[in-house]
DNA sequence: AAACAAACCAACCGCCTAAGC
DNA sequence: TGCTTAGGCGGTTGGTTTGTT
């Protein structure tokens, strides 16, 4: 059936780049009316423009609220952690970066971000390794990543259950119900089974089976999981970026493939590392109410481990 | 200086969802 | 309960700017 367009059959409408008499006309209803219903706003304000036209110019460029300018590192850097646990929500996204709109994010992933994920061998969608950067056989972790992947969609689980968790506040008699709900969704899924393995594991190699000081940290060996390759990544937008792209990407490899031989070898810790992360993230959503969790992502033990 | 390519980004398009009737 | 519609979102396009040859 699909939706009637709301003004595409009027004709008149005028379309394309919005001129500075448009903007002003606009600024200087909203500031004087707000917007009020999008509908009726472009008759009332004397525009000839489409009302998601409207609404679209106002959200995305003027808005006085709205922050221009050149993304910072931390701000690149926190749209590449956030996407790798929301996706392609970029409304999600933008709502962590005050000032930034979805489609400035959206345009940052499209033009940057993501070549830079592509050149370090991460599927820009998936947040995975790929086989292959610039031609050349990267080397793939076993196990580990797949840990790392379903942790990583665990993740981006419990954040759109954050999401959906943000409006349920609102209404308290659903609280303890939705938590319930999500903390089960978390422990049936597969990093849930693995936190109960890990668990048992730790019961005999370990004396204290869920203490964080009986878990080694590996933070520092990088074996190509997503996680880590995020760090890599940020390592040279934090650094300034003065750098070409090409020059990011050359850099950010040769950091991947410095890793050293033996790093591999964490492979016996992962269960634990993974585990490690696992229960923080449980712990971390259990102490939780709002999105703060994703606005501040020293909560991540993953980040705070990686970042450290 | 001109032509071409690449990068950038504002804006449009169409689908989805929720609210209202 | 089902239909209509406004608002919102993500994908995509195309015009403009910048860089390179």
């Amino acid at each position: 059936m699909g939706r009637t367009p709301c003004c595409d059959k009027k004709m008149g409408l005028i379309k394309g780049p919005w001129t500075p008499e448009e903007d002003e006309k606009l600024i200087q209803y909203i500031n004087k009316n707000g917007h009020g219903s999008w509908r009726h706003l472009p008759k009332n304000a004397g525009l000839l423009r489409c009302s998601k036209s409207c609404r679209l110019r106002w959200t995305n460029y003027l808005r006085p609220d709205i922050k221009r300018g050149p993304f910072s590192p931390e701000d690149e850097k926190l749209v590449i952690q956030l996407h790798g646990i929301l996706g392609n929500r970029w409304a999600a996204i933008a709502s962590q970066l005050p000032g930034r709109t979805d489609n400035e994010i959206k345009n940052l992933w499209n033009t940057h971000l993501k070549k830079r994920l592509i050149c370090l061998g991460i599927d820009p969608q998936t947040h995975e390794p790929s086989s292959t950067v610039n031609g050349l056989l990267k080397r793939l972790p076993a196990n580990p990543s797949t840990r790392h992947m379903v942790q990583w969609e665990s993740a981006r689980l419990e954040a759109e259950a954050c999401l959906s968790k943000e409006s349920l506040l609102l209404v308290p008699s659903s609280i303890e119900k939705s938590n319930s709900d999500y903390i089960l969704r978390i422990w049936n899924s597969e990093v849930g089974e693995a936190f109960r393995n890990f668990n048992k594991n730790q019961e005999t190699a370990c004396q204290s089976p869920v203490s964080h000081a009986c878990s080694s940290t590996k933070c520092g060996s990088a074996s190509g999981t997503i996680t880590e390759r995020s760090l890599i990544l940020a390592g040279p937008l934090a650094a300034g970026d003065n750098q070409t792209d090409d020059a990011e990407c050359k850099s950010s490899i040769s950091a991947v493939e410095d890793v050293p031989p033996g790093s591999d070898s964490a492979s016996s810790n992962d269960l634990e590392d993974s585990s490690e992360s696992l229960l923080q993230l449980l712990l971390d959503f259990l102490g939780t109410n709002d999105m703060s969790l994703l606005g501040n992502t020293d909560n991540y033990s993953l980040y705070s481990a990686i970042l450290s």
